[in-house]
DNA sequence: CTCTAAACGAGACGGTACGTCCAGTCTTCGG
DNA sequence: CCGAAGACTGGACGTACCGTCTCGTTTAGAG
């Protein structure tokens, strides 16, 4: 009455199953796109019933999520080229790399459905941004250390400046990331953020009001 | 909260049908969020008949889009306070203002949805990065005219540093932006990119450069 | 990105997709039996939505229920063959033409499933007993008017039996009934038992039963 | 409810676990119906694995019928009421009592799932009728030798009628019988039928019409 | 004004995917 | 080596939307 051969006869558990169906998922990631991947697609790929994989993610965000960080890149692996500039450029590449993959349609897909629960939300922000902020933090620790910029230019939002450049390209285009604007953001902002050295706060003027500052900064 | 007496007589047509659908649309998003927003749902909420909808909008994506950019702010409507600080922060929270509602909403949906068609695709940039730039293309002028930065600071990828920070927040967190965030952005990475000056290359020195060398990056 | 085209251009609505639904549904029976009746194969076959078959049938058994009273005799349709016991046979002969057919697949799939909710067993009880009795009691009506049988026999529990024994060969066999077996119904109980006149209670012997005191109809 | 202790040292083997598992699936059968009675139900209730259950019997039906057969009231145990009439009475009554119980569900169940199978049907039609079947020879038996009846009378159909008319309540109602309609089957069908005396066909008079000639109808 | 064609509401239709449940098989491990 | 435990594939369940379609009704504008 039922199937009594499976594909490979002894039959898939535990890790081997996981594996299989997490691999299943990104082809169809990848191959479909988020919005059009679903639960029933991703067990016939991998050969799996539904129940196997609902008994262990319980949605579709949470397959994705997992299926994606299976690959991404750890912190510290930023290669040291010898300068900063190079590192950026390394290190921007390198999550250019990641975004251009299953994990930038996943991301795509996932702010929309997982930002309600926060739960799925706090696992995302720290999966994505917090390897990104590492990955800054260990080119610019190099930078000081070689004495490229001074050291209090690396705190506070800066840090985030090259991801959210980044995610803003991918999450609007989909498209690889042209050398040229790669070299853009490192040339025209970063470096020069980086070298600008650490905010002072503007004279604490009675009126509250900002006034021009030096008009001509320059 | 539906349309208030539809079915008595005068049955809408026209602009007032496509306004009360888009109202409807508009709430839907408020209510329940993009990914929960259904063609059902705004049909019924707005006393239409999907037919009426799909005569008019072939997808979702395309229906949010319409209902979102009705209430978009325009460009140079930036307040001027008199200098470039303030102008800053003024662009930012209106443009964070925008990103809190319903549009925040609506455009992680539509990263995952709209962006496979490139037709939509463009369409969204358009609208979303091209109202950003523009506003913040006036700031720097002003700015400029002031004399409170050198003329060279304001092209490339600066003009989208503001805007690429303000939506990684919303995409990753939909909680309102809190005001020292926002300060801090203005401070620690707007106001000393602005000041840095036009960007120079560096000197071509032939060690410096991070020839292919070390391709394994990604 | 859907059909398109349906098999008959114009959609079948109303009861076009009603009788091919029904008619879906008796073949499957007829196929396979109640129990591997599913609303899958049946919305298959009929080329139908499920959303169609649930739409009008809240479950397995009305559909089914629906589908065989299509085709049920009504009362009155038994030939005068000209004496009680060429009626007997024919009436019977009917009975279980309708039996062997999917009525009698359904009968035994719905008494398990049909049975704990009381309205369906009501409307099984209604359609099966009913009409069985009814056609009984036209034929012994006809007898007596030949002067066959006395008046006084056509009551009571009598009216069932022929449908019960009938019954109790199909829900035990599903084969069809032997002739013989079915000429041993009429000669060996009905005949006598309409020929045995009314009942009379036993001689109020002190020690005896309560007397069931004209047990009524039952 | 449940199995006590089984987890403790003496692993349940053999006889002891059959017993466990039957006990398990008749308090299924009453607690639920045969229709909401699942093997894993019945595998949890016992404390039993479903590879223990499925080694033993190959379908849910092949276990409901050994469960429920484990009670069923054997031939020859109908008391001598010393008339027939009570004897009739109190057979009915305790085939009554057995439809009533869990049997009666299990009866109604298996019709539609054990009748495709022949070998299945074999063994239901063996049990439930040839118990019935024994009984009613049983108290006919006895009724001859009392010369109450005449002993021709005792054979063919007329020993299925009484079974034939309770199951065909029970399979219908599922409430218990009325002591009234009991009463009704055995003075207006059983106790005629069997004082009516041996059929004899009728001769075959070239007009068909069986003469009245009330020969031994008494 | 009447007449007609389009737009409208309502919602049925064929589909697809959902997330759940159970059947029956298979694997692992403890006693 | 058997039994308990339960993971596994498969497939039906009943629901929700999708985007298309038919059905009458209502409206606007042409004649």
């Amino acid at each position: 009455m039922t199937t009594a051969d499976h594909r490979t006869s002894p039959r898939r558990r535990g890790d081997v199953l996981v594996r299989a169906i997490l691999a299943a998922t990104l082809a169809e990631l990848r191959e479909r796109g988020y919005a059009a991947l679903t639960m029933d697609a991703v067990a016939r790929r991998a050969g799996a019933s539904k129940a196997s994989l609902y008994r262990r993610w319980d949605s579709r965000a949470a397959l994705v999520m997992d299926a994606v960080y299976e690959l991404a890149p750890s912190p510290g692996q930023v290669p040291d080229t010898g300068d900063l500039r190079g590192d950026l450029l390394a290190a921007l590449r390198q999550s250019a790399a990641v975004l251009e993959g299953p994990a930038g349609a996943a991301l795509r897909g996932m702010l929309a459905e997982a930002l309600p629960e926060p739960g799925r939300a706090r696992e995302l922000r720290a999966r994505s941004r917090g390897t990104n902020r590492a990955l800054m933090a260990e080119v610019l620790r190099r930078a000081v250390e070689r004495g490229e910029i001074p050291p209090g230019a690396v705190t506070g939002p800066r840090l985030e400046v090259g991801a959210a450049m980044l995610r803003n390209h991918y999450l609007f285009h989909n498209e690889p990331l042209g050398e040229d604007v790669l070299i853009g953001m490192v040339d025209d902002v970063l470096l020069p953020l980086c070298r600008a050295g650490p905010h002072r706060p503007p004279p604490p003027s009675p009126d509250s009001q900002p006034r021009p500052a030096r008009p001509g900064v320059g």
